[in-house]
Parts: C-alpha cells; sequence; structure tokens
DNA sequence: ATCGTATATTTCAAGCTCAAACCTTTTTTG
DNA sequence: CAAAAAAGGTTTGAGCTTGAAATATACGAT
C-alpha cells in the first residue's frame, strides 16, 4: 500500500520527500473552492427562492430523516456544529413553526427536536429544489463517478474517527 | 420557483430519471462531510497552535502569493467572500501589525493590502504547519489519486465561471 | 465645470459559529 | 442518602459572513 521505495520510477519519492504534500495540498485547495462555489451558489439559490439559508436547510435536512426528532445534542453532532449553534438556528426555526421542541418524558433536560407538519411541507420543496440544484452544479460528474468519489470521501471522513452517529 | 404541484412527495416513483441527480446529491453529502472535518480539523489547530482562525489564515495566504500586495475587492476576489467581510479581516490582522494598508498613489479609494515582514514570517510557520496538516489528513490520497481529483474538480470550478483572477 | 455613472471600500443589521462558562437535571459513587 | 461527577442545553463574548446601504473617489459626456 504504501510507496516503499522500491517502485520502478519513483522520481516523485527520491527526489523530493513533499511531492506527495504538496499534491494533496494542491488537492484540498481545489476540493475547498470547489465546495465553497457550490455552498455558495446553493446559499443565494435557497435565499432567493426560499428565503432561507444553508444552516436553517441543513438542520431541517437532518431532521426530516428522523421522524422521531432528535435531541439537540445529536442534532449537533450529526452536523458536526457546536450545539450552541444549534440553539439559536432551531429557537428561529421554532419562531417561525417549522420545527418544535419536544419535551422528552423521562428527563426533563432533554428535549426532542421535530420538523412540524408545516415544517416538513416546507422542507419537501426545497429539498427537491436543492437536489436538482447539486445535480445541475455538479452535472460534469457522470453517476459513475460520483459513486466512486462517495466512496474515497468516505476514507476521509471514516480516518480518525472519533465519534459518529452514522 | 411556485410549487407545481406535483412535487410533495416524489419518493422513489420513476424508474431512473433522477438516478443520476440522486448519485451527485449523495456525493456532495460526502465531499461536504469530509470538507468540514478537514476545516474543523485546521480551524483547531490553528488556534491551538498559532492563536489564529482560519479566516485569518486564508487571507494571509492570499496575500502570501502576490508581494506586491492585493486591492481589497481582489482580495475579496481570490477569497470568493464579500469585500465587507474582507474589511473586518484585515482590519484585525492591521492591529497585529501582520498586514499593512498601502495607498495606492493614483486612486485616493483603493489601498493595497500587503504582509508586513512580522506578517510573512508568521504565515511561513502556518503554511508548513497547515501543508503537513493537510498532508497528513488527506493521507488516504496517493499522489496520483490527489492528482486526478484536483482536475476533476477543475471542472466544478471552471463551470459557470463569471470572473477569476486566477 | 457639472452631472451621472461606475468603481473601491466601509458600515450596518441580522444571522452563523465557536469555545467556554453556566445552569439544571440525572447518574454515579462514597 | 449526600456529595461528586456526568449529561443535556442555554447563554455569552468574540469573531466571521452576507447582502444592502452608505461614502467617497474617479471618470465620461456633456
Amino acid at each position: 500500500m504504501a510507496p516503499n521505495g522500491t517502485d520502478a520510477n519513483t522520481r516523485t519519492s527520491a527526489a523530493a520527500p513533499d511531492a506527495a504534500s504538496k499534491e494533496r495540498l494542491r488537492m484540498w485547495l481545489r476540493m475547498l473552492k470547489s465546495t465553497r462555489r457550490v455552498e455558495a451558489a446553493l446559499r443565494e439559490r435557497l435565499r432567493r427562492d426560499f428565503g432561507t439559508t444553508l444552516p436553517r436547510f441543513d438542520v431541517m435536512a437532518a431532521l426530516a430523516r428522523y421522524d422521531d426528532g432528535l435531541k439537540m445534542s445529536a442534532l449537533s453532532g450529526v452536523l458536526r456544529v457546536s450545539n450552541g449553534n444549534v440553539t439559536g438556528i432551531v429557537d428561529r426555526l421554532a419562531e417561525e413553526g417549522l420545527v418544535v421542541r419536544v419535551q422528552v418524558p423521562g428527563d426533563r433536560r432533554a428535549s426532542l427536536v421535530r420538523l412540524t407538519r408545516k415544517g416538513q411541507e416546507v422542507f419537501a420543496r426545497q429539498a427537491a429544489a436543492h437536489e436538482a440544484w447539486i445535480s445541475e452544479l455538479l452535472e460534469d460528474f457522470t453517476p459513475e463517478e460520483a459513486r466512486i468519489f462517495s466512496d474515497r470521501f468516505d476514507a476521509v471522513t471514516h480516518r480518525n474517527e472519533e465519534e459518529d452517529p452514522e
């Protein structure tokens, strides 16, 4: 697996020990730029077409996958953002009647956050548009290639795994 | 834009006209998760080892590539963030003596932002650590694979290109 | 010269983000 | 049981981010 020097023509490993890191850095910068570009497009369209934001959408998308709701801590875990962060977003979504906090019977500390019916309806429309946008923005990738990339990204994600409820 | 009636719950109904979009959506979610994970690691390490932030580092990295400095508008263009945003970050970097605003001779509106010598030295250390971190975080990618990915990401970036000073 | 438009940047309000401090409730432990 | 530790959430302070409005300068055509 590791390129152990004795390869046929490894100019890269012999001549430059940091050629690999340079190449990975280059990849990272491109990946970051691509991600930012897609995110910017999504942000703009969510605002334009639905008057919402990407973080709001992310929270609703997470909740949409759990009919029974998610605890605040689980929500921040899934989204990989701080829990103090989620508090504010859920507050605003709750003000608009898109989500509700439900008291957990046995535990007076915790509460489950759930989409309201209105929240489900609103999110369904946003999600459909979102999927179409992504497909358009990434149309240079064939489905086959997309699958390959998905799998390779999992390597990054599962690398130094601590906890991951997925 | 308008809810066209037939969009409420289009679960996997048709054969596979949307298989491609599903696959791309899957790829996007993985890509986003990977990016966020790397960014979170970078953010934490920049804070721990250098007491700085990712946006600050991004600004300094951009300036480090232009010895003659960059105008605020060019800076925000390179970083793809709003220009109001850059103002605040540059303000704080300037307070710490890491960058300076230099008046442009012929134009009293514009100013060039440049790294100070201190800024160059500080950034050099951060950049070395940064490159090593990236290589570690992406070590599952061989240099060859990294190169392939870089090229493919360029496709996304150069898709609907408006302006890009790079 | 002056009007109008375009350019360069800052300011502003609202919202997102984090880490750390804090409060409350639950669980563990002496 | 009571004290201590852990868990669930919110609050707080600082910084980041955006889009829109404001400011100031530059330039082009009268």
